[in-house]
DNA sequence: ATGAAAGCGCTAACAC
DNA sequence: GTGTTAGCGCTTTCAT
């Protein structure tokens, strides 16, 4: 097999060092001078017996691995999903490979997984950093690695993030909401201490008090088990039939906000308006079509990896940049007031 | 920071040799019979000073990395998703990591890939395999580095895998659909040699014979971009509105589908019944919910990983295992036949 | 019971 | 222009 076959293998069989090997299969053959004729020789060989250079003892001695630590809170969201899709090949494309953890939001689990990474030396580091990771991730700065946050950042921590306003994008749904008529219009959302999910209560609740609306706001717990998170909703929405509106606060929670109200038996928009933030085909393909808040998946894919990208070129030396990408509302027909209202 | 200490670090501040550090680090004090007392004093200090092993140094040595390559054909689609996110669970637990990549079925890519994992000594390999990858799966083989496959499986090759019963599958989703009245049955499916997909159009095709029924097969070709997969589909339906029926081979087929019959404007299932390989939230909140084929997703992850952990653990010793799983057709509103037939 | 030393495959400073 | 050599950090054989 193309097992054994080292670059001292590759030498001696011609004869010549190992360094020169070396030189040339890195393309330093030019600046070393080294005879055109040589390397037509090595390259052949090269080609010829199917030598692959050991890239764990290159990394062993150059420091560098190609990798990158990337950590989600669930691959198996279709958010982040996406996401580390659109990442992976664009490292791809220039040489690197990605190894993924989900981090289920919890704190103690994403330090274990930063501690691995730092173990096997991956070159950069994207997250979608849990709450009270902050030491953690200074203390990867200070080490001279490269991290981007995104989906949501730590306001105590200097690094580069992508996120999307997230504090607009409610504020502006939920005027959405009341230019349609709605005013028990509730928050339904994850309950968590995330930069993210803090900006979007509080466009929210900054709509409602701009209309001198009483808020309605439940939080949930994060579970795996979706069960856990149906129920507190179907219970929410049961002792609170007044409400005419709602707006989950991620795609998880409108699909299973979904569920509930088909358990109802509730009538979307007539019985209660519907809007989730995300946009995925569960939305558009509801009947009514769903008004979710559309973030720009690609274009925070790209940012992410460019941005890590370049630190990784250049040292790590720049300046910290903070992207805030704007998200766009998706008005469909389950926001949509029908005229009953004159 | 936790960075340049190394075990000739440790071994010095203590007077003693790397050698008797490494016994003890990884627990053959005992058989090696050293001190309880220098034991002690070692961890202490390991603790103290938090000196991490460097894992790329022990690879190299070991030519272990504790490393998984995992390859799915799309890291977005939530059948792959949900599978990797169960076996990174699991090997989590054990110990190991995975790299992960996406192969969109090119066999060049994959072929990439494989050379890439191997490159970085993977411990072992995870695979829904593109077809034509027989050769670089044998030659994996060969070289003793244990391979799963799911999802699909290389006929040719002699190799573990774990599948589901693909062909009885869709045999029965048609069965369904002809008991309920329906007879203009259509196929739509992406075009593709893989086991599974073969499997799947069989299935169809001995229910519709078996009916004496004509068949209706589309097959079109996959496309990351997805309006090249939903315009063929809405042509199709366009020319043969005689169609009474579909069924969908894939999620991400089935959901085009959707997004098609909407455009439409047709009716389901009055107009058109529909039925999808794969089971997802989209089909469980789409009005009226779609009949689906479930593929037990927790068991087929279980068994993945079981299955290479023990080749792991064995050496690769064993003989290979073929797992074929049923899966469970989970009829609801979209192809049950209004009662209008009488 | 502990240590010296070889070596995994590679890079690069330093010779010649 | 090309080769010598010293590590990168670890495991493991063989001495003692």
């Amino acid at each position: 097999m193309t097992k054994k076959i080292s670059i001292v293998d590759i030498a001696n069989t011609l004869n010549i060092s190992k360094t020169t090997v070396s030189f040339i299969l890195n393309g330093r053959a030019q600046e070393k001078r080294i005879s055109e004729e040589l390397v037509e020789r090595v390259l052949k060989l090269v080609k010829e017996v199917g030598y692959k250079p050991n890239s764990l003892a290159k990394s062993l001695r150059t420091g560098k691995s190609n990798i990158i630590g990337l950590m989600v809170e669930d691959i198996s969201n279709p958010f982040f999903a996406s996401i580390a899709r659109l990442i992976e090949d664009r490292a791809y494309e220039k040489g690197y490979r990605i190894i993924y953890c989900s981090t289920d939001n919890d704190t103690g689990k994403t330090q274990d997984l930063i501690t691995m990474f730092r173990d096997r030396h991956v070159d950069g580091y994207i997250m979608a950093p849990p709450s009270n990771i902050d030491d953690d991730v200074r203390s990867l700065l200070k080490s001279g690695s490269p991290v981007v946050l995104f989906d949501r950042y730590l306001p105590e921590v200097e690094t580069d993030y992508v996120v999307v306003d997230n504090q607009f994008s409610t504020y502006n749904a939920t005027r959405h909401l009341i230019e349609q008529g709605y005013s028990k219009i509730a928050f339904i959302t994850f309950s968590s201490q995330q930069s993210q999910m803090m900006d979007r209560v509080t466009g929210y609740k900054n709509a409602m008090k701009e209309a001198k609306l009483k808020t309605f706001i439940k939080e949930v717990d994060f579970n795996r088990n979706e069960e856990l998170i149906i129920e507190p909703i179907h219970a929410y929405l049961k002792k609170n039939p007044t409400i005419d509106a709602v707006l989950f606060g991620t795609d998880h929670m409108g699909t299973c906000g979904l569920k509930v109200i088909n358990q109802l038996g509730l009538k979307v928009p007539d019985d209660i308006a519907v809007v989730s933030f995300d946009d995925y085909d569960v939305f558009k393909l509801h009947s009514p079509p769903v008004t979710a808040i559309a973030q720009p998946i690609e274009t925070i894919a790209d940012n992410i990896i460019t941005l890590l990208l370049k630190k990784l070129d250049n040292g790590n030396a720049q300046t910290m940049q903070k992207i805030t990408l704007s998200t766009n509302l998706n008005i469909r027909n389950s926001s949509k007031q029908v005229v009953k209202a004159v």
